[in-house]
DNA sequence: GTGATGACGATAT
DNA sequence: TATATCGCCATCA
């Protein structure tokens, strides 16, 4: 499994740790992306979103949402089904249709995981970053 | 083989 | 506070 992921592309390795966020909570596309490191970025994590096939299916991408705490879809029932299949998980709305953190946010995998699988998480390189601030994006964990 | 497009996020101004 | 800009990969026409 871990060659396989170390060989695979971009997507596959999102998707591997989308499959790691347990019913009930939720995580962000920064977060994802700061995970996977290596070049990926919130976008980068989006695309692979919107690339899903049925083939990862198995792949809960309705608990990856923005960083807002709101949910990303565009078109169509998308939003709603998938606000309706995390409430099912258990995961709380407020009024504004956004998630708290605080209590479905997703801490991310275990270390142990992350070196089984060759994951190295690292800040990922922003736009324009001219002053370096560390420490600011090291919040993940 | 090339170009356009698409579930985002952080910084700079 | 709000807008603009940049980074980046896979898929499809």
């Amino acid at each position: 499994m871990s060659d396989t992921l170390r060989n695979a592309n971009l997507h596959t390795r999102i998707y591997a740790v989308v499959q790691q966020i347990p019913a009930g909570k939720v995580a962000t596309y920064g977060q994802v992306a700061a995970i996977v490191g290596r070049g990926c970025n919130a976008r980068v994590v989006g695309y692979a979103m919107s690339a899903l096939k049925v083939d990862e299916a198995e792949t809960p991408w309705q608990r990856v949402i923005n960083a807002k705490g709101e949910i990303s879809i565009r078109g169509g029932s998308g939003p709603v089904v998938q606000q309706v299949m995390l409430e099912k998980e258990g995961v709380q709305f407020n009024d504004k249709n956004q998630v708290d953190f605080n209590d479905c946010g997703w801490e991310g995998p275990n270390w142990s995981w992350l070196e089984e699988n060759q994951f190295y998480p690292a800040p990922i390189l922003k736009g324009k970053k001219k002053s370096p601030s560390p420490g600011k994006q090291a919040s993940l964990f």
